[in-house]
DNA sequence: CGAATGTATACTAAGTTTGTAAACGAAAGG
DNA sequence: CCTTTCGTTTACAAACTTAGTATACATTCG
């Protein structure tokens, strides 16, 4: 019932960024947020895919936000690495229901459903710009 | 971030003790949750000790609730299998921060406590008997 | 070109979860 | 009182997930 290190670093390496202005080389996010070189690459690699960070190649580059911090939620850096947030296994898509008592599978079901909804909720009202100093 | 398949399975095992009214055996208990009788036995002896479950011995033996279905909740036998909730492994008793942007740190753990709470709560506002025939 | 930087894939190590086995303990009922 | 039935405890192993690393390649700028 946690997020994974990975995520946890993700939104240090996020915040790390909303806090510069200006680009900023994967050395120096390593060096910043304490995570290592290689695994904040890997992290930058997803968020780049999830559409949150934008990336230069070349010798003076480096990466930056794609939007504003107030545009980027705790919430959408979870599931950019962990993939989408659910609570119970039985409400991840590969999932099949195969339950003898498929009736109570069900009631169990539609209220982890509701609360996953409302965890999911939470998080993505947490935007970034709000641990900007 | 998600339940184990373990803390899954104790809450169809509970579910399956509401809904007796006498109490059943081990055997009978796997055989209608479809949880192999070792594993239920463990998961059952972890409820017995968070005072969930009780049990009687001999040839007639078997397991029942100690308390009605009304006051257990998904909460409760979730942390009874799982341990304490915590969306983040910063929120856990064992966990000591020692990062070096610590006012950062401090800042992310009070908004992780806070949905760690909310979470929390809801999961125990879901009482048993909501799912008893 | 070549130094600095990012990209992609694949792999290994570590840790956690899931499930099983075996030996022991306790109570009901003949 | 002793056998049967059932629960308890500890330990172990297999499977899966997460965490972290290595290697080789591509792009940009001076």
């Amino acid at each position: 019932m946690r997020i994974t290190h990975e995520a946890d670093y993700a939104i240090r390496v996020a915040h790390c960024l909303a806090c510069s202005n200006d680009k900023i080389s994967a050395k120096q996010i390593s060096e910043s947020t304490g995570v290592t070189l290689r695994f904040a690459l890997k992290i930058l690699r997803k968020m780049i895919q999830a559409g949150i960070v934008k990336s230069f190649k070349g010798v003076s580059g480096g990466y930056m936000l794609n939007r504003s911090p107030a545009e980027i939620s705790f919430g959408e850096i979870i599931e950019a690495i962990d993939g989408p947030i659910a609570i119970n296994h039985c409400l991840s898509a590969e999932f099949e229901c195969t339950r003898l008592i498929q009736k109570k599978q069900c009631d169990f079901r539609r209220v982890f459903a509701a609360i996953n909804r409302q965890l999911r909720d939470e998080l993505y009202s947490i935007t970034l710009d709000k641990f900007v100093l």
